[in-house]
DNA sequence: CGAATTTGACCAGCGC
DNA sequence: GCGCTGGTCAAATTCG
């Protein structure tokens, strides 16, 4: 139903790393840094492998799609990002439109849809909180933006208050003041290709965490082949500027990004454990099937890059 | 008035 | 083959 699925059918594109990072301090007023106080994030890393169960037309699509190599490419990430807020909408600097909500088993709480409204876009995420604790919440990304954070727009909800980035190398800058995230990454592969989903091989999928102007996280997920990484260097630079002064210091932020090539990569799947200086919660970030360089890569990438965006 | 959200129905995959 | 469940559609409604 969806003009973009037809559009943006080209296949995946190597996943493009983005510069997002962390929201211009001056973006963020005093009172959303205050708002961004209250929240509690509570966080642990967690992994997953995002091949949940969850997604049966997921699992049949991927395995209909075709094992050549650029079927392969066709893969999609996903990336589930565990906060802990009391607000379930997770704000990563992109606009959303809701086109579903839904119950699901097992979860007393609703499980929401959105897709980025940006036309063409692909991107998909699902919001829901954990069963277990309805404090949790847990925002799934599918997909790759295919284009800018719309910057400019106004953004509902970003109270860019906690926005770090870490390294992957072995400890997540994480600093935090008190709020912790948790992050998921996961790559899938190839989505389906009937669900006219298309998904791109390099995703970035960036969140921020915004509990209604609370707090807010943002997780890269990147990947490292295809020529695309290249992501803009132009547009790097340009965010690499807004936010540079990214300082914030108030939650965790966990940034992960796992490549799972839609290939048959089984041999690998990286593991990557960190744990979160400071003592604060550890994070254990699992790459599916990840390259050291990915994550160089997206450790450059996540201190750098930051898009100041409002929709 | 346009855009976003809500919500019930429909479709498709998976397990039995 | 049937039922369950997740995901999506699209009309109606609400909001800015």
């Amino acid at each position: 139903m969806h003009a973009d699925k037809s559009s943006v059918d080209h296949g995946c594109m190597p996943q493009q790393i983005k510069p997002l990072n962390s929201l211009p301090p001056s973006k963020v007023s005093g009172a959303d840094k205050l708002k961004a106080a209250h929240v509690q994030l509570t966080a642990k890393y967690e992994v997953h492998n995002l091949e949940d169960p969850e997604s049966k037309r997921l699992k049949k699509d991927s395995s209909n799609v075709d094992v050549t190599g650029v079927d392969m490419s066709t893969c999609e990430s996903r990336v589930a990002v565990h906060t802990s807020s009391e607000v379930d909408f997770v704000n990563d600097g992109y606009r959303w439109r809701k086109y579903g909500q839904k119950m699901v088993k097992g979860n007393a709480n609703p499980r929401s849809y959105y897709r980025c409204s940006n036309p063409g876009c692909p991107v998909k995420k699902h919001v829901e909180r954990a069963s277990h604790d309805s404090k949790i919440v847990i925002t799934t990304y599918e997909g790759q933006h295919d284009h800018e954070i719309p910057s400019g727009r106004s953004v509902t909800h970003n109270a860019a208050t906690n926005t770090h980035t870490m390294d992957i190398d072995g400890k997540l800058g994480t600093k935090s003041g008190g709020n912790t995230v948790c992050v998921d990454t996961g790559e899938r592969n190839c989505l389906d290709s009937k669900s006219r989903l298309n998904k791109r091989p390099n995703e970035e999928s960036i969140t921020n965490s915004e509990a209604g102007d609370m707090a807010e996280f943002r997780v890269i997920s990147l990947r490292n082949e295809g020529p695309e990484n290249k992501l803009s260097q132009p547009e790097q630079q340009n965010e690499d500027s807004d936010m540079k002064d990214d300082s914030v210091s108030n939650d965790t932020v966990c940034h992960s990004s796992s490549k799972v090539p839609c290939r048959s990569n089984e041999h690998a799947k990286d593991e990557v454990k960190t744990t979160s200086e400071g003592s604060k919660d550890c994070l254990n970030v699992v790459a599916g099937h990840d390259t050291p360089s990915t994550i160089s890569e997206f450790s450059k990438q996540s201190t750098s890059d930051a898009e100041p965006v409002q929709s």
